[in-house]
DNA sequence: TTTGACTTTGACTTTCTTTGACCATTGTGG
DNA sequence: CCACAATGGTCAAAGAAAGTCAAAGTCAAA
C-alpha cells in the first residue's frame, strides 16, 4: 500500500531532520509516483494533531508543506489528553491514544495491550471514556 | 465440513508461523473455494479468546486479518483464572480477581491500579468478564 | 418427526485507499 | 495593477478489502 509507504517515509525525513520537515507536494508525489493528493491523504489520516503532528503549508511559487512533531512534556500531554477524552471517545480514537501513550513511554507496552483490549470490549463511547479516563488517573496519580 | 478444514489450515500456517499469522480473507477463500464470510464463521465460532486467540483486522486496500495465539497455557494459574472468569463477573470478584494477580505477582501494581479503575466504571457483568479475559490474554502475551 | 445446534451462502454495509477534476493562493514580469 | 504560472487544497467517485446478518441447509438427538 503507497500510504504506508509515504508514511514511513515521511517518519524517516522528520527524524533526519531532526522533528521538523519541509517538502515541496508535487516533487515528493512525483518521486513516489503517485498523484500529489495523496500526499494530502497520508497527512490527514496519519500525521494527525492526536498524535502530535502540527502542519502548516502555503501555495503559489515556492510553496512547500511543513510537519513539525510537537515535543510536548509528558505530564502537560497527560492534562492534555485527560480533556481531549471527553465525556465519550469511539474506540478508534481511543485505540490512537493508547498507541501515542506506549510511544511516550508513559505506558509499557503489556499496559498498552491491556488497556487496548479493554477499551476493545466497552460498547458504549461514554463508559469507554470513563474508562480511559480513570485509567490515566490509575498510573499518572 | 469445509469449516474444519479451513480451522485445521489455520492452525497449521499458525504454528508454521510461530503464533502469528497475517493473511487475506478473499484470497484464502478463494484458494479453498468458499465464500469470504465463511472465514470469519471460522474464526468467530473456534478462534476465540476462550481458547487463546487474538484477532485484529483492517479493511480497505491493503487490509487483513491477523492472528494471534497467546500462550496462556504456559501459566497455571493465568489459565485457570481465565476460566474461572466465566461469562459473567461482579465487580467485587472482579476485584478479588485483580488482587490476586498482583499478589503473586503476575502484574504490577500500576497494571492493578489500572486494571482495577477500568473495570470499576464497567457497568454490566458481561462486559466486565469480557473485559477482564480479554485483560488477561493481554499479559499473557 | 420435530427440534435445535451448527454450517453455508450471499446480499448489503462499513472502512480505508486511490485518483482526478476543479478550486485557491502566491509570486512575478509586464 | 493585472495576467499568468506555479503551487498546494478539496471533494467526490471509484476501488479494494473486511464485517454483518439473516435465510436456508444439514444432521443428529429427543
Amino acid at each position: 500500500m503507497i500510504s504506508d509507504v509515504i508514511e514511513k517515509m515521511l517518519i524517516q525525513m522528520l527524524s533526519d531532520e531532526g522533528g521538523r520537515l519541509e517538502l515541496r507536494r508535487n516533487e515528493l508525489a512525483e518521486r513516489l509516483g503517485c498523484v500529489p493528493s495523496q500526499i494530502n491523504y497520508v497527512i490527514t489520516s496519519r500525521f494527525t494533531p492526536e498524535r502530535g503532528y502540527v502542519i502548516e503549508s502555503r501555495r503559489g511559487g515556492g510553496g512547500y508543506i511543513r510537519i513539525t512533531k510537537k515535543m510536548i512534556h509528558n505530564d502537560e500531554y497527560l492534562m492534555h489528553l485527560f480533556c481531549a477524552v471527553g465525556d465519550e471517545i469511539d474506540p478508534r480514537s481511543a485505540a490512537l491514544y493508547t498507541l501515542e501513550l506506549m510511544e511516550r513511554g508513559l505506558i509499557s507496552e503489556r499496559e498498552g495491550r491491556m488497556l487496548g483490549a479493554v477499551m476493545s470490549v466497552i460498547p458504549d463511547d461514554t463508559t469507554r471514556a470513563s474508562a480511559l479516563k480513570k485509567a490515566i488517573l490509575a498510573f499518572a496519580g
